[in-house]
DNA sequence: CGTCGCTTTGATCTAAATCAAGTTGAGTGG
DNA sequence: CCACTCAACTTGATTTAGATCAAAGCGACG
């Protein structure tokens, strides 16, 4: 398995290294450089440290590293989305964090990857060696922080996340949610949400068809519209954080 | 909510200054400093920082902290146990983590704690300041390296526990429950569990019953024997293995 | 404009929750 | 030292939230 994993992720990069170009950071893209240092954790770090930013890309559903792989390189999220899963050998996954433009991922405290990383859709990431940003923290304090600070966010999503599926009701799932996508990727109002139903069931403990009734009796509530199946209008958020337990 | 947890957090820490000696490190205690520094993340970091670290005592059931509440001080276990969780508004709870002797828990980035502690069984703890800490690891690379492990060694432990809750089956999560224990406090092939069976569903998302039922049948089975409800010895660790999905 | 993957909706099933007694055993007081 | 008590635990009966199985819609894309 483990095996496996890493050689299909090696001829994946091959075929990419052939196919996309690698290119320096402050390409003409997303998430400028010109954004507060606070708000991008990588361009706090490369201002502090140095380092050197490449940019990647990944296709729809392309893996991006496999569970259990060295983990070579830090990610962040330039263009796209990401999910973030566990699986047993039976199939079934547990999807632990979806990444949006701006996210950091992938970084770990050990040598290997505790999740596998797909793209949702088609995604631009840029990408530090993890090696470099390990020397850096060994001598520059903020950097070591930095880290540290990356760490605890995750952790304290999965603290939260853990509460979630071990003692929510569907209803209040969907309802929190709505309410992070919301929070994290809502535009003008509406939120685009790049995952299907199936990947919402992942990421909640749900089937997919627990997902799109519990939509779908918002909806009928009045308390959410749809233009499309992903395309989604919240119209009561304080009826919907009521939901949210 | 806030509040009345904070005001009842004083009380008790007011009640508890005086019915007990706050002490130095390396009093007569378990856990002694002569452990190896890697398996004592206290001593790793008092020893290259010089903090002062205390000593303090919970009776079974003593909130040591409450959610949200300001993260003062960072713990280790010296006796007992301690259970870290998240309470829903109708008092569903899910506990996050089972704290035993040589843990250290508590560790929060930012201000505040993101779950509530409290002593499962008459436990005692070494405490540092969590200002000393953060001190320590400004001009400490070393000591912020060590604040980094400690919480990805806790970010592993809620992504390991997402899969468990929101895919595995009771029997899956009863047996991953056992190897866990086993691995932390098995004596002489035996564990002796300090927490009641709704302690234990609320750590895997089940209710006690179904818990009991689980526990039950391993033992119909011959995989596990019991003296005692909470005294359990594991018969057959592989056949265990197997139902860990 | 046809196809195929995604989504919705309906019917049925089931694992685990809930409700409900008993049983056990650790700790207490006589 | 024994018997009493009460919380913890086990076991059984029943219910139910969500899963599973099944079949239409729909909508984006070639």
């Amino acid at each position: 398995m483990y095996h496996i994993a890493i050689r299909r992720k090696e001829m994946v990069m091959l075929n990419q290294s052939i196919t996309h170009s690698v290119v320096n950071t402050n390409a003409p893209h997303a998430v400028p450089s010109a954004v507060a240092p606070a708000a991008n954790p990588f361009a706090e770090i490369t201002g502090h440290a140095g380092l050197i930013a490449s940019e990647f890309s990944y296709k729809k559903d392309e893996e991006i590293y496999g569970e259990d792989e060295p983990a070579e390189y830090v990610y962040q999220v330039i263009s796209g989305a990401v999910r973030s899963y566990k699986l047993l050998s039976d199939g079934r996954r547990q999807i632990g964090a979806f990444h949006l433009p701006g996210d950091v991922f992938g970084l770990e405290f050990g040598s290997a990857h505790r999740l596998a990383a797909e793209a949702i859709i088609d995604t631009t990431v840029r990408l530090v060696k993890r090696r470099s940003l390990e020397q850096a923290a060994g001598t520059d304090v903020a950097v070591a922080r930095k880290l540290w600070t990356m760490t605890a966010h995750d952790l304290r999503h999965a603290e939260d996340h853990m509460l979630l599926l071990g003692r929510k009701t569907a209803m209040e799932r969907v309802a929190t949610f709505l309410l992070e996508m919301d929070r994290r990727l809502a535009v003008a109002g509406m939120m685009a949400l790049p995952m299907c139903r199936r990947d919402i069931g992942d990421y909640l403990g749900l089937t997919l068809e627990t997902v799109s009734r519990a939509l779908s009796q918002l909806q009928s509530q009045g308390i959410l519209g749809f233009s499309g199946a992903r395309q989604i209008v919240l119209r009561n958020r304080q009826r919907l954080r009521s939901m949210d337990a």
